[in-house]
DNA sequence: GTTTGACATGCAACCGGTTGCATGGCTCAA
DNA sequence: TTGAGCCATGCAACCGGTTGCATGTCAAAC
């Protein structure tokens, strides 16, 4: 046992109160069990002995601990710092402490930060989560979990739904005379991707044009710069990629070969993160990450409160932004 | 008391394995007390049983629970997320869990989330800190704290040096002929801000600059666009911004006013977090966001290990990295 | 054939709160 | 004056583990 230094315990404070130990804890949690004097004078004596009610042994007693994990891939892409804020702040809203997990894109590494954070959390939340679906059922039956950017029947989840917003942007190179396209692709156990990738698909057919789809890969600026030969072997005059920072770099990779854009190769991006901190601003597709964090912290609020189907499915719509990067 | 379902308790697995609770206990903590035979007895029927320890209970009789938080005044500010991960990966390298808090940039907020989180870590890592340094000594009496780029004697710290990046940031701009420049000042609680400033004033005195401080304001892209008349009207020639965000903003406020960059007005920024994301490329001080992390979670368990200085004070040292923005 | 000691396991107290139920004092009405 | 009922507080069990100490067993040593 580590003896923490002048840790004052409600014994300390009932006995200095003359008080039955009960009475010290109902004068904190239901003080409208005791009379305003009681509660009065055990909150004086409380606080010059410098008294803090233990959180853990609440929550061993109780069964509840306020807490909330959430996992994401990879803080560092800039998809995910306005959702984990968003989150934060919503859980903080109810008294709750968010645990943060860093999955590193790793289906392992992410199960055990889930191992780790199950026992100390009422629910997860895990965006875009590489996890089996049978994994995530299973740990669903242990805590109430909320998915986002996952599409998992009977776990409620967000989703930011791309697709219209993807069917859009082909539409529009369309329009403006585009022939062959190309889809460089993200991650491939990401849900994203493949929503992305298939709402392309269809739109790209609809609109009579060709599509070359560049293999899967991790989000990333190196990812989409090696994407470049091939995206130009192929012939085509655009790239919509997976999302911003792959078409960032499929930006340099242009510059790097002297390819002005948008008048030598249009690019589209996603998740409209980077702003128009590119140059040319980049045309991309809305998101709405820092909205779908605090969406997620709600659906986790009415699992906890056992209220709202199992089933609850968000779907978050999005738009093309049109800035600079296309013609 | 909520019941969680499915619950397996340690005295379940003792009754079907015919054991006392305290080796079902020992089987999981302290195997080489038991014969062999008995600890894969007991962890197969805990195993059938799906029995998982109870954190919150280990924790309440151990004293320990092998949590940490990290206190960040924006989780969205690119400084941080790599900052954020590789905390994590060193907490995660010694099981540990951490809770990430976001100040806002809020001192208040900072003290509610710190009262939050004391209870349930061994310890906590402030980045940025904008508390009252009565508030973190009287903090780091409860529990370990380190701080990062924040310097309290007697609180290890680590803390990012900007400092000689921006002397040599100046003799530099003063050898390409530069005579009267401009620091665009960040939050005014901050450290960072503080020690650039003073770091960018001794040198324009040293190198015969004259300097115009343009005054405090958050870190952020709009601070930097409203920064620019202010600069221009000071007839200075070049800005050393706060950091890469606010230089940012600036690149974008010149481009406004259709003032070239470097030709019309050199720009430098702080802490290299946008690569070459800005056109042109940003001239900046380097940082290392992710290795103060890093050091300063091995701080922490060295306070929790109780070796190591109250005092320990790191300097990461940092440089001028140039790139297109100066001339 | 005892004694000694090592070792595996059991026993029970403890960590610091919470909570259902018991108790005892007081008020109010009959 | 007495009984009913309410209310403030006390009592003790409980949450689910951990751990110092006691106990019993068995083998080696004398």
């Amino acid at each position: 046992m580590i003896k923490r230094r002048g840790t004052v315990t409600i014994s300390q404070v009932a006995q200095a109160a003359g008080v039955n130990r009960s009475s010290v804890s109902r004068a904190f949690t239901k003080p409208y069990m005791l009379t305003p004097e009681t509660v009065a004078r055990i909150k004086a004596v409380a606080d010059t002995l410098g008294y803090v009610p233990n959180h853990t042994a609440r929550a061993l007693s109780t069964g509840r601990n306020s807490n909330l994990a959430l996992i994401v891939p990879d803080v560092a892409n800039p998809f995910f710092p306005p959702m984990i804020r968003a989150a934060q702040d919503a859980a903080d809203a109810q008294d709750y402490c968010v645990f943060l997990g860093n999955s590193n894109e790793d289906p392992s590494k992410e199960d055990r930060l889930v191992g780790r954070f199950i026992g100390q959390v009422e629910g997860l939340i895990l965006a875009s989560s590489r996890l089996p679906e049978k994994r995530i059922l299973d740990y669903a039956e242990q805590r109430p979990i909320v998915l986002i950017n996952r599409d998992v029947a009977g776990v409620p989840r967000v989703l930011i739904d791309s697709s219209n917003g993807m069917t859009e942007a082909v539409r529009f190179l369309a329009e403006r005379g585009h022939k062959k396209i190309a889809y460089v692709s993200g991650p491939s156990g990401s849900w994203s991707n493949k929503s992305r990738r298939s709402a392309v698909r269809k739109a790209a057919q609809q609109a009579g044009l060709e599509l070359y789809v560049c293999p899967a890969q991790v989000s990333s600026f190196e990812a989409g710069l090696s994407a470049v030969d091939r995206i130009l072997d192929a012939g085509t005059t655009v790239a919509i990629a997976f999302d911003d920072v792959t078409a960032h770099g499929i930006l340099a990779g242009l510059e790097q070969r002297g390819i002005t854009v948008p008048d030598g190769f249009s690019v589209v991006g996603c998740d409209d993160v980077l702003g128009d901190l590119t140059h040319p601003p980049l045309t991309t597709i809305s998101s709405r990450s820092s909205e779908a964090g605090g969406l997620a912290v709600s659906l986790m609020y009415d699992a906890l409160r056992s209220v709202g189907l199992k089933d609850a499915r968000y779907l978050l719509q999005t738009e093309l932004v049109v800035r600079q990067t296309t013609k």
